[in-house]
This record gives C-alpha cells, structure tokens and sequence, in this order.
RNA sequence: GCCCUCGUAGCUCAGCAGGAUAGAGCAGCCGCCUCCUAAGCGGCAGGUCACAGGUUCGAAUCCUGUCGAGGGCACCA
C-alpha cells in the first residue's frame, strides 16, 4: 500500500525533473511514511523539504507543484499540503477494504515478500561452548537469533542458520577433565575438586552415565592424577595458581589415560552436552540448517591455510616465540596472537578460518548474533577479513545484550562460576516456551533487558503475549458462536459486502492490518524483531477495542458476514505475525 | 586508564538514515458486562527526552565533552 503511494510521488517527480524543476540530475527516490497524526492523513512525503533547495524553490510552492504533477488514482481520497511542505495523503476506505480478500487469498502468505531476490544469507546465533546447559543469557540471542532469520526468510532471502560449535580448546579440556575427576569421585577416589573445573550437577550426571557404563575401566589412583600438580587457588591470596593447576591435571589426564581413552571421555562429555542443547533448542522452536565443528577446521587445514594467507599477504610476525597478526594495521586496538608459543591455535586463529570460510561458501551477507560480552571481538574478526582481500562490511556482528531476572520484584542472582544459574530449560518450564519466546524479543537487542518471571507468567491483559494471544482465541471464539447459533460462517467471496465496513473501528483495524507488510520488511531489514511484538500487540488492541464497540454476529446477513470477513482476515495476520516469532496462535485460551 | 553499548513518564520500553503538539504498556485515579470469553474496552493524570555545548530553517534523533549504568580490554573460548 505504501508502495503505491511511492510509486504516484515517483511518477510526479519524474515529471517535474522532465519539466526541469528540479535542477540537475535524476529525481530521487521518494520517502513516504505513515503519518503519525491522523489528522496529517494516512501517509506523508517530505520530499518538497528535501528537493526545496535542489529545486530553489520554496519547499510549499514545490509542494504545489508536485500535488499538480501528482497522477490521479482511486487509491486516494485526498491530498493536501501541510505544515512546512509536507503532501499528505488520505487513501479512500475502499482501498482499504479491498486489502481483506486479499489477505484472506494469501493466507500465511500475507506479508510475506520477495525485496531478499534470494540472495544467500547466513545468520550464525547461540554458538554457546558446549561445556554446559544453555542459560537464559543464550536464550535471548537464541531467540533473537531465530526470529532475525525467520523474518529475513519471510522477505526472500536464502537464510542459512548455523550454530558453531566450540569443540575445541582449553574449555573442552576442562569440562573433559571435570567429568572424569568426577568419575572418579563415583568410583570412591578422595580429591579435592579444582576450583576452575566445570561444578554443574550435569557434570556428575555424565560421570554417572560413564561410570554406569564402563565400571572401574577409567580408574586411576587420585594420587597418581595429582602427582606434581601445582597448588589449586582456593582463595583469594592462598598462593595457589589454579590456572596452572587445571592445565596441569589435563595434562596428566591425557597422560594416565592415553590417548584414545581421553578421547573417549572427552567426547561423551561434548556429545551429551550438545545433544542436550540440540534438544533445548528444538523445544524452543530454534532449528539450523548447519552445526559448523571448530575440530573440523583444524583437521581439514582450513586453519593452517588461513594462517598462510595472512603470512603470504605480509600480515603475520613473530614475537617471543608466538605467531602474530598484525591486525593494529587494520582498526584494531592490538595485535592478536595467532599461534601461541606451546604450538597451539587460538581460538581466534578458528575464527579467522571459519569466517574465511563463510564468505567463500557465497553469501552474500553474513549475521553473527554475539552476546554483548564479545563486543570487543568484532574488530579482529572484521580486521582479519580485510586483511584477507575481502570485503568486512558483508559481516554484520550483532550485539545481544545480557537479561537480568526478576522474580517477586527482585533480581534473580546467577553467577555461572559457582554454576548457580538460571537454563534456559528452567526458564521453559517457569514461564512456558511462548512467553518466553515473545519476552525475549520485545526488546532492542542492544537494550539491556529486565525479564520478569510474573509478568511473562501472569495470565492476564498486563502480559503482552497472552493479549495477542488473546486478541486470536476470540477471533475463534466468535466462529464457534456463529455455528453454535447455526449461522453460516462461510464468508462470502471477494469484497462483496464489505462496503457495509464503514465504522471508525473498522477502518482503524483495516489500515493495521495493511501495515503488517511494511512492519515485516521494516522488521526484518533492520534486525528489529520487537517492531513486529510491538505491531502485534496494536494489532490486538485495534481488534479488541472493535470487539467492545460492537456485536460481529448481527442479524444482518450482509454486515454479519462483512463482519466475519474482517475479523477472519486479522485472525490471519495475527496467526502469521505470531509464527514469526514461533508463538502459538490458540483457538481459546 | 582506553574502547563499546545504553541513559526518554513512578516502573518496563517504543520513537533515533533530523522533520509537523515526544508515544505505548504497567502502576495511579474515573467509568463500562441481562450482550460473541471483563484474560477485554474507554477516559484522566503523568516528561527541562541524564547534563552542557555545537551543527541545522528545524535535534530525543547528528557531533564534542561531563556524569551515571552495564560490558570489554588473555599466548581462555
């Protein structure tokens, strides 16, 4: 609708740039916007202001001249000039009305577009290191993760989800020797646990599957697993070291239970944890097309053919025995190590290659969804692909901000040291996957967030989600009334009866309805899942203040039957709407 | 110390590629069910858009600085 709007200022510009008022040049492409005011009609150009000076004209008497040049359409009622040079325009209701065959044709179509042209897009989000549950922290960038993508999928592009698997690493090692010493406890060994290790109840609960299954064969004298390490740092100023002590009792786990056993640990540790956060994400709706392996790219050399480029490119140093990158040449604050002294990657040296990697397979845009934590991170990455020939703005880093618990007004402590923290399971299971699932998203993603439990609990008209919720179980509610009372709930084809829509309410709920397109694309293009929340709930309101004015099953065939086609047509936005974001559309609540 | 994000109504937040009197939801106050679910609707009240400068015909929106909140500054991932 907008769109034909713009397309009637576009043909009018063309023609003042014909006629050689507008100076030099092109016409440029017209903004058009929904006008906040009613007053001010339904959409607005400023193109008047903006081509004032191009033109040497006033921006009122340009106006006067574009509304002269401007097309005649029967999708307008009505054009004027307002305020400093604005051309407002009110579109004729049956512009509006014709939107509800429309709709009701397209089905979970309505919405949807074609502005991607299919262009490949990958969207990498969560990507948690699977050394433990998923807390509510990755829920956020889970969700938010998963509707960015839906939503550029439902404007046509090629959207490929991919989760990044960090089995590789320091990290993997600690939570491999955490479950082992864990292990050992079960089989009756007497140690003190490092300080560093991996404290979660899932942590014994591999061990328990390990002890289950294989007995004493991975038993070794705590004694022996202890000999030589350095002192653990129990508290703060005791003299201990305990990342020495953790990298030392790695090192003599590899040792005592050789390779192939460590292995075997190792892995059913990495395989139990990410199989549970595959299985959290699918009950969460979250689903990926690609688990990209860190390993992988060790072992097919995609690491080591990064490093090359960078050296062949002149980028690499070295310095106190490391490989450096000297990345300070391209915007970051310092150079990064590459390969560290001991021989070994970074993590960073992964990235480099996994990006590497991304923007050879052929997208055309790539999305990494970070925790805010990260925000440090990006001008590496970013400097790494530039200094690889590339192209770094095809990368877009977006940062989620952590969310922060409320429960009876207070703040919900966590602190993932201790391994007292809220998963993303529990928080499920608390507030139901909907809840969850909108709550997530009705913020900017670089807001810091209060979640509140209650809130995203309470059944009542205060928590957005059951409100819209709400708004579609009635919707339902009044077609079972309909056939309760034996009247035909079949709507009649095409716009026939919809001239008898002629209420204020009915308008207001037909111009929100042709908004939803506009609110997808914007959504979409710009990242912004909580435009879409934020619509679905005027949505709602739109519809529910309808509901109140007036009665929908009306003696009145031809009304009734108008009526039903309206509400059956916002049934639908809202049902696709909340698909978006992976929330269920209930026939009653 | 340096860097990033944020600071809008009592609370939670929209609005920010500059535009017409700053919006919504809670909470507060006042109304609305013999009628399709009151899990709803309407109304009132509530703001020096953190502060100070600057750019502009025009700034919540852009720039600089100050203050405040969170985060980051590893040969960890």
């Amino acid at each position: 609708m907008k769109q034909q709007v713009q397309q009637l200022v576009r043909e009018a510009l063309q023609r003042l740039a014909d006629d050689g008022v507008l100076g030099d040049g092109p016409p440029p492409e017209p903004q058009i916007e929904r006008t906040r005011d009613p007053s001010h009609g339904d959409f607005s150009s400023n193109a008047a202001m903006v081509l004032a000076k191009r033109a040497r004209t006033k921006p009122r008497d340009l106006a006067e001249r574009l509304l002269a040049a401007l097309p005649a359409s029967p999708l307008v009622a009505e054009v004027e000039i307002a305020g400093p040079g604005f051309i407002n325009f009110r579109l004729a209701a049956d512009a509006y009305r014709r939107l509800i065959p429309e709709i009701l044709l397209a089905g979970s179509g309505y919405g949807r577009s074609h502005i991607g042209a299919g262009k490949r897009v990958q969207v990498e989000f969560v990507s948690a290191n699977p050394t433990g549950p998923l807390h509510v922290g990755h829920g956020r960038g889970a969700a938010y993760g998963a509707v960015v993508a839906d939503l550029l999928e439902a404007v046509g592009y090629d959207v490929h989800r991919e989760y990044y698997v960090n089995d590789a690493g320091r990290q993997m090692d600690i939570l491999g020797t955490s479950v082992w010493l864990r292990y050992l406890e079960l089989c009756g060994e007497e140690l003190r646990f490092p300080s560093n290790g991996y404290k979660g109840d899932y942590v014994w609960d591999i061990a328990a599957a390990l002890h289950r299954e294989h007995g004493d064969d991975y038993r070794v004298d705590a004694d022996r697993v202890f000999a030589g390490v350095p002192l653990d740092q129990v508290e703060e100023g005791d003299g201990g070291d305990k990342e020495a002590h953790i990298d030392a009792l790695i090192a003599n786990s590899k040792r005592l239970l050789g390779d192939n056993r460590y292995r075997f640990v190792f892995e059913l540790g990495l395989n139990t944890i990410l199989d549970d956060i595959r299985d959290d994400l699918a009950e969460f709706g979250v689903h990926y097309q690609a688990w990209y392996s860190e390993r992988s790219l060790t072992e097919s050399g995609a690491v080591n053919k990064a490093i090359e480029r960078l050296r062949e490119a002149g980028h690499l140093y070295e310095q106190n025995g490391a490989l450096w990158f000297r990345s300070t040449d391209f915007g970051d604050e310092k150079d990064r190590v590459i390969v560290r002294e001991n021989g070994q990657t970074t993590y960073f040296a992964s990235d480099i290659a996994y990006h590497l990697d991304k923007l050879e397979r052929g997208f055309a845009r790539v999305i990494d969804v970070w925790g805010a934590d990260h925000h440090g991170y990006v001008p590496r990455v970013k400097a790494a692909i530039t200094a690889l020939g590339d192209d770094a703005s095809r990368l877009d880093v977006l940062l989620v901000q952590f969310a922060v618990l409320y429960r009876g007004g207070q703040k919900v402590q966590m602190s993932t040291r201790s391994g007292e923290f809220v998963t993303l399971r529990q928080l499920r299971k608390e507030v139901g996957r909907d809840a969850a699932r909108f709550f997530y998203v009705m913020r900017r993603c670089e807001q810091h967030m209060d979640f509140d439990l209650d809130l995203a609990k309470s059944q009542s008209a205060d928590n957005p989600v059951y409100y819209v919720q709400y708004a579609h179980a009635r919707v339902a509610s009044v077609l079972r009334q309909a056939a309760d009372k034996g009247l035909p709930v079949e709507p009649s084809p095409g716009d026939t009866n919809l001239d008898r829509l002629t209420e204020s309410r009915e308008l207001d709920l037909m111009k929100s309805l042709s908004r939803y397109p506009e609110v997808v694309e914007d959504a979409a293009l710009s990242e912004e899942p909580h435009q879409l929340t934020n619509y679905l709930r005027e949505l709602a309101n739109d519809f529910h203040t309808y509901y109140n004015a007036h009665q929908f099953l009306v003696e009145d065939e031809k009304l009734r039957d108008a009526r039903v086609k309206l509400i059956l047509a916002v049934r639908q936005v809202l049902r696709n709407g909340l698909a978006l974001v992976a929330v269920s559309a209930p026939d009653s609540m």
